[in-house]
DNA sequence: TGGCAGGCGTT
DNA sequence: AACGCC
DNA sequence: GCCA
């Protein structure tokens, strides 16, 4: 759709502008819709708008309109990388269709392309054996693995969901340069994916780690952020111990396993210097302070005003969210006696609360919880105060554990029945209602919206996924109120705010601040773990290595560490990838694969999607989805790669491939683009769709990620299967609900019909903004 | 307490 | 299989 | 994080 013919017209014209454009700074707000579009193109034909050179992570996209109703239940998810994390912002008003987009409706074009995989379920690698924590009062059962018995088994990578296995295979006794060493580290926890890996590391040398101090420890290792003073504080207030005994090795991972690994042995010189951490052993004391952190946050704007109806609605905004988890948390079992006073069941059993009763109690004992958990945590970062104090590990993704939830009760292989009755409430799916992402301007909840949003982006630093997407399920929700909440009475029969969040939301009203939030913008590895992550082709787990290993910066990585073809290329255009695209720009790049494509075949159709369709006055890439009305998909295919490509790269508007499809199934082809004269290289990507199949392709291709989780968790919970293909139905699920059948397409051609045989109401692109 | 979408491409 | 991305 |  898109006035191809305008802008065809124009294209030239403004890749002339464009080039001698100047760029107008602009943080794009909302703001009108049709006149604020030529300056936005302009600005984007210029360049990207404002280039943040460090990720910022801001996102959002927001979109006026409102209206609201109802709740929003339902679980969804989230999480999306940092980069996406600018959010798009929504041009006002109605004008929207005109942009350019995708019909809604009816079959279009567009084949699919795909991509990746968000939260990923990292997995659980597998689940050790039940517990067996040394002590020793154990009786070990047969034989167990050395470490077990004498130090701490550390929860399994990944985000399992229970928290603790860990299965740890040793290395080769030859390889095991760590044989019967006893480990301490400082931090002590095993939350920190990072520290958790490192910690795994020790083990698989033939190592052991303590979680408490004991006298038998042979080595220390320390966060590289923490001095000397900070160590031997923590030892005596903890364990009494006011000097650390000579023979115990005190080091920072990154140097001193980095020699271990180079050497195949322990080191020789282990007080070495460049062991040595900050404060040092030698120098005696020194204070250093750590870091100063920088203020992130911002937040941003928003707001508008569209009184709406308030009540229980629930309007969620979304912000992004990214992919995993990281730390999870558990509780810090701790051994022996010592410190953790008893947590309380922080999370108290809140007798739902949401059914709207009562209200009041579960306050206090969040309160005690809160208190108890302080006190046993104080020793630990903030950051995972009181995630983990009070509840359970929220990350955790994946592991499959078994079972659906509770209706799919036949845990076995269960056809689901098309009419569940009943057994869950579809209004509470998020997809059934409009969300464009807008909030009333002057909403009362404008700073506590600010605050969580802050909180939430944090979480999706830490690749804290389901956390991540509850922070943003609960921003949608205040965006639709009108009435300031101030209590956690308020804030509680809200949905998707729970007791936590309400809490939250209460001390944000009477403070207008959040501690929680302060604590977390005082580590400085946020900055580095942020940097990374805002890579292309890094995620959290290669992030953590590469500070693990003592990388800061960009041009560490580039001299010092391994780089994969696409990480080579998000570091080259770190900025460009991180900058937002305008409307027009991207109208402009997709004309171009539009020309190019009906050069060679006419009958193409190229329809911009995505962010773009939904009407968002930035786009964090160019989403493209390439169709013909009688063409199979393999025509689509070999056209695409052997000549739509080809031929683009030869004129070098394409740059570079990145995920491209190799198979003869494939279906996308992403890479990077740029304007004719312009340096500024843009993340582009090309779905190709058979006809038929459009209906699918266009729900999936023009999301948002949320909305589309909703839809197709609403499909399952319908015995159906929803994804980029097709809507099926009669889908076999085991276990995990993992699929065991693919079922029967039942719908692929209409998106409208695909939205009416799942009884969800249809929507224009810009309000499946959840 | 388990679930939280579904599918690919790269390494 | 792990990781990252759509 | 929230929810059933
Ligand atoms: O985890 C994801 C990510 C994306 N999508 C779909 C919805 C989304 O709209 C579309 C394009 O993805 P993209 O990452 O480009 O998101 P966007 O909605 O276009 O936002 P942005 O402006 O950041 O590109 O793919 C999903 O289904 N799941
Ligand atoms: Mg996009």
């Amino acid at each position: 759709m898109t006035n191809n013919r305008d802008l065809d017209k124009s294209i030239t014209a403004k890749i002339a502008f464009f080039k001698g454009a100047i760029i107008l700074d602009v943080e794009d707000d909302e703001t009108g819709f049709p006149d604020a579009r030529l300056i936005d193109a302009e600005r984007a034909l210029v360049d990207p708008p404002v280039k943040p050179k460090r990720p910022k992570a801001t996102k959002r996209e927001s979109s006026d309109s409102d209206r609201l109703r109802d709740r929003q239940n339902e679980f969804e998810i989230v999480t999306t990388k940092m980069r996406k994390a600018a959010r798009e912002d929504f041009p006002k008003i109605v004008g929207i269709k005109r942009v350019s987009s995708a019909p809604d409706m009816a079959p279009k074009k567009v084949q699919k392309v795909d991509k990746g995989k968000q939260p990923a379920s990292r997995a659980p690698k597998k689940t050790t054996p039940p517990k067996l924590q040394h002590s020793s009062t154990l009786p070990t059962p047969p034989k167990m693995e050395w470490y077990k018995e004498v130090g701490d088994v550390p929860r399994a990578l990944g985000r399992s969901k229970i928290p603790k296995p860990a299965n740890i295979k040793l290395r080769p006794e030859s390889q095991q340069y760590m044989k019967n060493l006893i480990v301490y580290f400082y931090q002590n926890n095993d939350y920190d994916e990072g520290r958790r890996l490192r910690i795994h590391k020790v083990i698989e040398l033939g190592g052991a780690w303590v979680k408490e101090w004991r006298d038998d420890v042979t080595h220390v290792i320390v966060d590289e952020r923490i001095n000397y003073t900070e160590l031997l504080k923590h030892l005596e207030e903890r364990y009494g111990v006011k000097q650390i005994p000579a023979h115990i090795i005190v080091t920072n991972w990154d140097w001193y396993m980095g020699r271990v690994f180079d050497l195949k042995c322990l080191p020789l010189e282990p007080h070495g210097p460049l062991y040595r951490i900050r404060g040092a052993p030698d120098p005696q004391v020194s204070t250093t302070n750590l870091h100063s952190s920088s203020p992130q946050l911002e937040s941003q704007d928003s707001l508008q005003l569209k009184p709406s109806k308030g009540k229980a609605a629930a309007r969620e905004e979304r912000s992004p969210s990214r992919i995993e988890d990281s730390f999870r948390q558990e509780a810090p079992k701790s051994r022996k006696r010592t410190i953790s006073p008893d947590r309380q069941p922080s999370r108290s059993p809140r007798p739902d609360s949401r059914s709207g009763l009562s209200s009041g109690h579960k306050y206090s004992d969040a309160l005690s919880a809160a208190i108890g958990q302080a006190k046993a945590f104080e020793h630990l970062p903030l950051d995972f105060e009181e995630d983990e104090a009070s509840s359970r590990p929220s990350t955790s993704e994946g592991t499959g554990t078994d079972t659906e939830s509770e209706e799919e009760r036949p845990r076995k292989i269960r056809k689901t029945s098309p009419m569940q009755f009943s057994k869950f409430d579809q209004s509470k799916f998020q997809c059934m209602t409009k969300n464009d992402g807008t909030s009333t301007s002057g909403n009362p909840n404008q700073r506590t919206i600010e605050v969580l949003q802050e909180m939430g982006k944090y979480y999706d630093m830490m690749q804290d996924s389901w956390r991540t997407v509850a922070y943003r399920k609960a921003v949608t929700t205040l965006k639709k109120q009108t009435e300031w909440i101030t209590t956690k009475e308020q804030a509680i029969r809200l949905p998707c705010i729970g007791e936590r969040l309400a809490a939250k939301i209460e001390e944000i009203a009477m403070t207008n601040g959040l501690r929680r939030l302060e604590s977390t913008k005082t580590d400085s590895l946020d900055e580095n773990l942020r940097l990374f992550l805002g890579i292309y082709g890094v995620g959290l787990t290669q992030a953590h290595k590469w500070i693990q290993q003592g990388y800061r910066t960009l041009d560490d990585l580039k001299e010092k560490a391994h780089l994969t073809k696409n990480q080579n290329i998000g570091i080259e255009h770190y900025d460009d990838f991180a900058t937002r695209i305008s409307r027009i720009e991207v109208e402009v790049h997709g004309q171009i694969v539009r020309k190019a494509l009906q050069k060679i075949d006419p009958l193409f159709e190229v329809t911009i999607m995505g962010s773009y369709r939904r009407g968002a006055k930035t786009c964090g890439d160019i989403d493209c989805v390439i169709t013909i009305p009688k063409g199979s998909i393999d025509y689509i295919r070999n056209t695409v790669v052997d000549e739509l490509v080809p031929q683009l790269m030869k004129e070098d508007f394409l740059k570079v491939g990145l995920a491209t499809t190799s198979k003869d199934n494939g279906s996308k082809w992403h890479g990077a683009s740029a304007l004719p004269g312009s340096s500024v290289w843009r993340r582009i990507d090309l779905l190709l769709v058979p006809w038929n199949e459009m209906g699918a392709a266009l729900i999936y291709f023009t999301g948002n990620d949320l909305f589309n989780r909703s839809v197709r968790l609403l499909a399952s919970k319908k015995g159906m299967r929803l994804n980029q293909r097709g809507l099926f139905k009669d889908v076999m699920r085991g276990p995990n609900r993992a699929k065991i059948t693919e079922g029967t397409l039942v719908e692929s051609r209409s998106e409208k019909r695909i939205f009416e045989i799942l009884g969800v109401p249809w929507r224009p692109p810009h309000d499946r903004q959840i």
